[in-house]
DNA sequence: GCCGTTTTCGGCCCGACTGTTTTCAGTCG
């Protein structure tokens, strides 16, 4: 997948041409790095497929970057970059990273000081050499070297799942101040995205600078970036910044809705509204001649815009504009629709909870069945069950479920796909299975095509009923192999086989933009958290936003099936689900 | 450099905060 390589060659184009302060060319080029990014097709199979027609079908790529992504295509660079990088040759890449450092300042640090990287500018710092500088001072210069430590320990970006509950903890001491009125997170976080860079908090009060006083001395705060009189900005202790915006109750609404958008939905949302309806947008309301027209909830704020509104999930300007526009919104999973959760781990190969424990603690969470996944054979690191213990496994399960009422336990296995695609379980012992999950733990090397089939031949298996993180992808780790989706879908409609959505916040695998693949060509799924401790069941819901955020409608998710047609589905066999 | 119900030219989202300078540019989201 070149996609990536092209996407950071493009944005770093977009930075040297804002250095040199050429108008609207850093941001198409930097808008075309985004969309590049989140293409789920790899960019040389399309150009191999309609060459510079078919480049130029991607949004936000003409006829000049179609011309530059066939240059990369054929000689591995762009020569614009490599001319610009010959003019100012500094590490763009690191040296954005520092907070408050832009393209016009990096560009300044070259100048006159040849600062190239951020081990030059530390130097130059330490040595005030920089408070010299026209234009900066002492300021300037201490907010660099600190921002440059907050850099060394910075992780980036980290995992909705680690870091909802210290978000959680903020909001609660932010609520118990009586100036606060309402609060919402908004942002990444409220659009649930798999990672989150930092928590976007929204507050209406009356006495903004009490409640801005308050947060910046509240005892997780290790550093103040901005205090101003709405707005405030700070680092935690735990390593990620929040950001607090004050507004009144007036305009709540249009607030929210200006700070959960993602960048690309909001620019689009504004410009379909200064262009089709002569309205202009900012965050203290919709402005008609001035007069403001909606401010005061986010139903309405659309609702002036001609438009339904679309869950946060759905606001990354993927197409659910233009969706909202003509009200052919996709009426997506709601978070209590999932019933059951169909893949879990107990003391039977690598869980911490015996199965009791796990049903249990999952009927507490509202679950209605539940099906035991335990590893298999040639997982010998996870402690997987030889045929004997599965047998053994099944009859506890049977005697489990007389026991506990309210939950039903189906019997299952997280089988391996070997490297030749079968199954390291023989079909005899799978057929005895209620529900059978087929991943790939081992031999992750393999070409895309040999990938493909090695998966689809696991699909053809009778008793296979879902793949389990089809990527293999690990969020921040593991890149996950590359599959060929469109032959993975029709072998997975062919053989009635489903594809897991693992909520496992580290894994989150389908992705959103396979999963709004998937679910166009009429692939069922799965969503399961993949549990290897009680504590883990109630992730389920980051799974959840995952399929929210693929436009994922109840109709094609397995588990949101009532407890008596999933049984049926389960009792009958695979091939009787088509 | 892209795009088009303003269609091959002339637009391109919008506001808060900071630091430095004294009216604004740069950065950020």
């Amino acid at each position: 997948m070149i996609n990536k390589e092209i996407a950071k060659i493009f944005y770093q184009i977009g930075e040297y041409l804002a250095m040199k302060d050429i108008a609207f060319k850093p941001q198409a080029y930097q808008k075309a790095s985004q969309i590049v990014e989140s293409l789920s097709q790899d960019l040389a199979d399309i150009y191999q497929k309609g060459k510079l027609s078919a480049l130029k079908k991607i949004p936000g790529i003409g006829k000049n970057l179609a011309l530059k992504i066939e240059e990369y295509i054929k000689t591995g660079k762009i020569s614009k970059l490599e001319k610009l990088k010959k003019e100012c040759p500094v590490n763009l890449e690191e040296l954005s990273t520092i907070e408050g450092l832009g393209p016009k300042t990096i560009k300044i640090l070259y100048k006159d000081l040849r600062i190239k990287n951020i081990n030059d500018l530390e130097k130059a710092a330490k040595a005030h050499k920089i408070r010299k500088l026209f234009g900066f001072g002492l300021k300037t210069e201490n907010n660099i070297l600190r921002s440059i430590n907050f850099a060394k320990q910075s992780q980036g970006r980290f995992l909705l799942g680690f870091i909802e509950p210290l978000a959680e903890e903020i909001v609660e001491q932010l609520k118990s101040l009586k100036e606060v009125k309402k609060l919402e997170i908004a942002g990444s976080f409220r659009r649930k995205k798999e990672t989150v860079g930092d928590i976007d908090i929204l507050v209406i009060s009356l006495k903004p600078k009490k409640v801005i006083d308050f947060f910046v001395k509240m005892p997780q705060v290790e550093a103040i970036y901005e205090n101003g009189r709405t707005k405030s900005s700070v680092r935690l202790k735990y390593g990620f910044d929040v950001d607090l915006r004050v507004v009144e109750p007036e305009c709540f609404g249009s607030a929210l809705q200006y700070f959960t958008g993602n960048k690309e939905h909001n620019i689009a949302l504004r410009t379909y509204a200064e262009k089709k309806l002569f309205l202009k947008i900012n965050e203290y309301g919709i402005f008609k001649k001035g007069k403001r027209i909606a401010s005061k909830t986010e139903e309405k704020v659309y609702e002036v815009l001609k438009m339904d509104c679309p869950a946060p999930e759905l606001r990354t300007n993927m197409g659910e504009i233009e969706a909202a526009i003509n009200r052919k919104l996709p009426k997506i999973i709601g978070y209590d629709e999932v019933l059951g959760d169909l893949h879990m781990h107990t003391v039977w190969s690598d869980g911490n909870f015996s199965i009791e424990k796990m049903a249990k603690e999952a009927k507490k969470l509202g679950r209605k069945y539940i099906a035991i996944t335990d590893h298999t054979g040639s997982l010998k690191i996870a402690n997987g069950m030889d045929e004997k213990t599965i047998l053994a496994q099944i009859k506890k399960i049977k005697k489990i479920n007389k026991k506990i009422k309210g939950i039903k336990i189906f019997s299952g296995a997280e089988v391996n796909i070997k490297q030749s695609g079968k199954i390291d379980v023989s079909d005899k012992i799978l057929s005895k299975l209620d529900w059978v999950v087929a991943s790939i733990h081992s031999a992750f090397k393999m070409s895309k095509a040999k990938m493909t089939e090695r998966i689809i031949m696991a699909m053809e298996n009778p008793y296979v009923r879902v793949i389990g993180h089809p990527s293999g992808r690990i969020i921040q780790q593991r890149e996950g192999y590359e599959l060929d989706w469109e032959k993975i879908f029709k072998a997975a409609k062919r053989t009635g086989t489903f594809l897991e959505i693992n909520a496992y916040p580290g894994r989150l695998d389908l992705r959103d933009i396979i999963i709004q693949k998937a679910v166009r060509s009429g692939v069922k799924l799965v969503i399961s958290t993949d549990s290897h401790h009680k504590d883990q069941l109630k992730f389920l819901k980051f799974g959840i936003a995952q399929a929210r955020r693929g436009w994922a409608e109840k109709k094609d998710i397995i588990n949101a099936l009532s407890l008596e047609k999933f049984e049926k589905l389960v009792n009958k066999g695979k091939k009787s689900y088509l």
